[in-house]
DNA sequence: GGTTGCCTGCCTATGTATAGGTAGGTATGG
DNA sequence: CCATACCTACCTATACATAGGCAGGCAACC
């Protein structure tokens, strides 16, 4: 395989930044000094921020969804669910936010087109895990009250908020207790 | 009662900014137009921006806890949690999110006091919650599995993250859904 | 096979606006 | 007199961005 580009190193760079300081706070001299070039080079690659933010939630966005593709196959529901979380899980021990959890902080600073991006991450993952919650459901794999929409919503807000709160605590391990917390509320009870 | 004293009045804006921008998407010249001041006197009330920072969470957080110690007095457990979680709804209702949750998306660029208050505003919160949760659970007012610690971290993050994906979604008004979830999930099971 | 010419990726130099902060002065009122 | 609360004026550093140049690769063409 080639060695990175520097279109890809900046993005791996902006994107360790964004999640770990958020949005606004690194710049194209943070970047240009990480990579060791001129931030006029850094421009030649992403002309203003709004057009790297977009690049970089875009990627992000892919590389999530092909993530999610691979935990989707073949297993239980229950155990896609526990796949999935231990993305965020590992996420949060590297002392990172989800991308779009950290550019949702900053939402209202950012331009309409990385705004409508970090929506539709959130409508996709809420509509993939409202399906395996409501799969499961049917399979017997999984138990829980109400429409598989609504918990699905605030199962993710938990994921979101709990990197949040583990990272304030200083305890990035954290999401261990949260997926285990999820999976027990998801069992079916042995009659 | 006096009319707001400059100070309140500044830490009114830079709390609304902070809550709907981030805070280090906000400057002490977005503060002084606000006010119609010049930036030098923002300075004469806030020597620097971390003390600002620090003045922002402390007042932010005796309000939370009067507000708490309201929620507290008198009703049942199940009627603790959801004035509680309305508290985040108001929030989320008028487009901002918890200032403690703002923060600690930009955990890494506050400073050392500042990182310390919003520790111990999760701290704080989570004992409360469980003390509310095993109390209610003692007086079989709510339900839940495991320890009271595990499901107050995580419904706190569930918070945390709903108004996080409420924002990015348009839906200020999620945490409606929120509060009814949780008050599901507590409900008492009727034999 | 040299030369022409374009493309990529980086550079220097420069510009405008903002960010955070300081020094020192002034008006007001107990 | 002196504290409070505001001001003018200024500073340095940074943020984001642009213009224009240059070196090397590479491909076409006679």
């Amino acid at each position: 395989m080639a060695t990175k580009t520097t279109k890809d190193r900046l993005l791996d760079e902006a994107e360790l930044l964004c999640q770990t300081r958020g949005f606004n706070a690194f710049s194209f001299k943070a970047l240009a000094e990480a990579l060791e070039i001129k931030t006029a080079s850094v421009h030649y690659h992403f002309p203003t921020k709004a057009d790297l933010g977009l690049a970089l939630v875009q990627r992000y966005r892919e590389r999530f969804e092909s993530q999610v593709a691979r935990v989707s196959s073949g297993r239980s529901s229950r155990d896609r669910i526990a796949s999935y979380v231990d993305i965020f899980a590992r996420l949060a021990r590297s002392h990172r936010l989800c991308l779009c959890g950290s550019l949702a902080g900053d939402f209202a600073t950012l331009s309409d087109e990385v705004q409508g991006e970090v929506r539709d991450y959130f409508a996709a993952s809420e509509a993939w895990l409202e399906g395996v919650l409501e799969a499961g459901r049917t399979a017997g794999e999984v138990s829980f009250q109400g429409e598989a929409r609504a918990t699905s919503r605030v199962l993710i807000g938990m994921l979101e908020g709990t990197m949040l709160s583990a990272r304030a605590s200083g305890s990035p391990n954290r999401l261990r207790d949260t997926k285990r917390w999820i999976l027990d509320f998801l069992a079916v009870p042995t009659p």
